[in-house]
DNA sequence: CCAATTTATGCAAACGCTTGCAATCCACAT
DNA sequence: ATGTGGATTGCAAGCGTTTGCATAAATTGG
């Protein structure tokens, strides 16, 4: 533990004081400079500037939070990077972030009961300046937490939090009844259903639109139709298998997400039919594999990217203006490639 | 700049003194106990530990790494998220990570130009105790920084760099071999290549393997069945369309990765023709996606995790125990799925 | 039973930076 | 000249940890 032979670290290091001596300043001025303070005359500036970019300064992180100063670093908290939709967010968090001068910390929990609280409480505690939660399930006990801290927080995909937190998500029910209207236009009169984890708003709110897509056709509602999934691929399959082994199967199914439509491919293919010549399917997210699949996945496209680039701006609003909580919701949109067909006038 | 409002960070904030005054010690003892340090009566030792838990008492990263400790935090380079690729690795390496007690922090550079190097200058300056790279392309000249830092990092999947670098990867000829080799197998007798940049080692590697399968079995290498790709989707397809255009169009396509096949599956149906029916394809990498396409794409295996899993081995001891560079290239593995057919006996 | 070790613990000094407070300038009005 | 007050700048005190050095307690050996 106490080893010798560790990187040496000290080699090299510029510090304030280093800039401070080679501008000709007090060491304070060049940390107001750096922080892009006030009171600091333009020549003097100038000086510090020069001098820092000849000596190659570099910020020292940990000092400047320790300091009170901002780390400039912000956490983010997936549940785990198994699937397209996640990485696609990260990536709009990622750009947003790197054109604001942050850098980001990523956690991630695999789903571990009680791992979240955790982190959340070692992140908070000091080394990020705000938390950027992608959560799997709703997250009360640690959001109050955060929240009595003041902490600055963003939530994505999660609308059903009660508390004035700040949240970034997607027209899920408007998504999911537009899908099922477009089958229903395609002349579908029985359209399966595979929801998600019902845990989760988003399953919640596409299982509502689907319903009202329904309702608004002056179409029944069958309970048969619809099969509770996880969000996972393989519940797509054993839905749609049991979507297929119906008296009346449908003609047509859309699932909460694109996994599960890929799981349904595979069921269908299984079964020997043929998408979408024998039956239409669409998905939701348009994660990046949708349109690698064959046929190309019909789906609700989520503006993932751009989610998480919109948490980033609030986030920072709050760091930095420490601004009130909002929510925002990010417009869908169906994206029509080639796994949906006119229902076959029987 | 100045503002108030800000989370009150204070609140609630349990340092090691209070710890020490909970266990009546002084706050070097809590420290040593907390770092396992040698001399510390075992008494003491659990009194302290008891305090720390009961107070919820959570080290500070800033102060501690400051202080010359450890900040338990490995940063990541990579050029960005877009390809399963890179996913795949992470993911291996945040579990190793996790496992290890160590936080990972994400830098992503977009290969933007001398971005790079400054990060590394930044990472390296103090927030992490080490980085694992998967760098672009060949990253001499901040790698020699590095070096001379003595920071402990450990290069993916980039096997030419002259300096006593620790390197993991994998068996990129033989892969090439083997995958070559199948389709020769299979009877094919004009495969096509695409390459990958040529700037990677991985893609020399690649063809290389390539021509000595075809070596291997006797067969005359053409050079017009090779075309230079980038490692990109589009590239597999502008790629395959060359290959198509040619007077004797190949039989079989190796692709020196995953995301080229798929634009080679591109490029075949909208020249009207079947995989694997009118051509084989064979990939590499085997990302997520390798299965979900249709017909599944048979590829070569790249343990990804694993390797990001042995990269933070690596890495950790090198922090830990100061150890030397080492090299360690892991086994790919042949994949057969659906997209390879025998050569139609003409 | 005392000196010499070995084991435990405490004190104080960094680590590099931000910031409140006090001191110094300087332009302008008196 | 002579205040006056805002614009600038410097000093010193932390921020929460780790660690070298010094000291105290416990052990050992003669």
């Amino acid at each position: 533990m106490s080893d010798k032979g560790q990187a040496p670290k000290s080699r090299g290091k510029v510090t304030i004081f280093d800039v401070a001596r080679e501008s000709g300043v007090s060491y304070s001025t060049v940390s107001r400079v750096l922080n892009g303070f006030k009171y600091v005359k333009e020549s003097t500036r100038q000086k510090v500037l020069e001098a820092a970019e000849r000596l190659g300064y570099v910020a020292n992180l940990q000092a400047r939070s320790l300091a009170g100063g901002r780390s400039h670093i912000i956490g983010v908290l997936v549940p785990n990077l198994d699937n397209g939709y996640i990485g696609e967010i990260i990536r709009g968090i990622d750009e947003a972030l790197r054109d604001n001068g942050y850098d980001l910390m990523l956690y991630t929990t695999h789903h571990q009961e009680g791992k979240e609280s955790r982190y959340v409480q070692a992140i908070a505690n000091g080394l990020t300046d705000g938390l950027i939660l992608i959560v799997s399930l709703i997250p009360t006990a640690y959001l109050d937490a955060l929240h009595k801290q003041r902490f600055p927080y963003v939530l994505i995909g999660q609308n059903d939090v009660e508390e004035a937190s700040s949240i970034v998500d997607a027209t899920n029910e408007k998504g999911a009844y537009e899908a099922t209207r477009y089958l229903i236009e395609l002349g579908h009169r029985r359209i399966g259903h595979i929801t998600g984890l019902m845990g989760k708003s988003s399953a919640v709110s596409r299982l509502t639109g689907y319903k009202a897509a329904l309702e608004a056709a002056g179409m029944a509602f069958d309970p048969q139709l619809v099969v509770k999934g996880n969000f996972w691929e393989q519940s797509g399959y054993t839905g749609t298998q049991t979507l297929l082994a119906l008296p009346q199967p449908p003609t047509a199914i859309f699932t909460s997400n694109d996994l599960m439509a890929f799981g349904a491919y595979e069921a269908i293919r299984a079964n020997g039919l043929d998408i979408p010549q024998d039956i239409s399917i669409v998905g939701f997210d348009d994660i990046p594999q949708a349109s690698l699949v064959h046929p190309k996945l019909t789906t609700v496209h989520q503006p993932l990217e751009q989610m998480g680039r919109a948490a980033v701006h609030i986030l920072l609003e709050h760091i930095e203006k420490d601004s009130p909580p909002r929510r925002v919701t990010l417009a869908t949109r169906l994206v029509i490639r080639d796994s949906c067909q006119p229902a076959a006038s029987t």
